[in-house]
DNA sequence: ATAACATCTGAATATACTTTCAGATGTTAT
DNA sequence: ATAACATCTGAAAGTATATTCAGATGTTAT
């Protein structure tokens, strides 16, 4: 969903550039440093939760969650334009969010799996707990 | 994390546009649309999974996981300028994602609470299954 | 084959986001 | 009080993203 390369110049090594790595710090950072995920595993997740971080997407996902849709029904239900249904519904493809079948000229489509519903009830806890 | 403010003059009401609704869809989209969730939760939503939408910010939880870390070793830690940190940080804390504390002139921020790792663990389910 | 329907695609526009830079605020030690 | 450190903030620049429009592709019925 971003990339920006990390142009940051900021801390080429493992010292840090303003804060001078008083020791204290670089015990911490030489510990944590090595467990981090991978670039590509950040990247690649980066992408998934963006996928879902778009209130059109969502709606789509929660009228699919309700029952199997064909385009022009979503896009009624969804109030959207099909045009941006379709386009929308090619990003939650390319994440395997959803899946479809063709009858006929209509195309119908599903959620994929069920992580998606898990993913929501564990973002919907997160959400009622605080505020 | 984004808006676009819902511009679609597509179909302001139950009909749809293009697809001239025969009947058939009328029915799907009476069913569908009222159990719907509401725009407001669908965009709280978004702007969480926007929240973890980023590989920066994903890089700065895969290291708060193993510890409570400050912004200066955050920054070296990540190899991200130190202002940058600070302004993803902010996101995160917008989102009860991190939480924090002063000791002296650092400020350690650690995780919020368990639900950020459980969604860690269900979106990397997810992606490990598939290719 | 032709017309009508359903979905998809590419380009363009407007908006949102991340980073950097410069400087502000707050904290500790001398 | 002053200097040095740690973090934060606002503005600017470059990049990414969502929607719309116009038209392309594929499907069904006549």
């Amino acid at each position: 969903m971003n990339n920006h390369s990390s142009k940051a110049k900021a801390s080429e090594s493992v010292d840090a550039p303003g804060c001078d790595a008083h020791l204290v710090s670089l015990e911490n950072v030489r510990q944590v440093q090595p467990e981090l995920a991978s670039v590509e595993k950040l990247q690649q997740m980066a992408e998934f939760f963006g996928t879902l971080a778009d209130p059109s997407r969502l709606k789509l996902l929660s009228a699919l969650a309700q029952q199997e849709l064909c385009v022009c029904d979503l896009a009624a239900v969804a109030k959207m334009g099909e045009s941006a249904v379709s386009h929308q519904l090619r990003v939650l493809r390319s994440q395997r969010l959803v899946k479809y079948r063709r009858e006929g000229r209509k195309i119908y489509y599903s959620l994929a799996d069920s992580h998606v519903m898990n993913l929501y009830a564990e973002v919907a806890a997160h959400l009622e707990e605080n505020d």
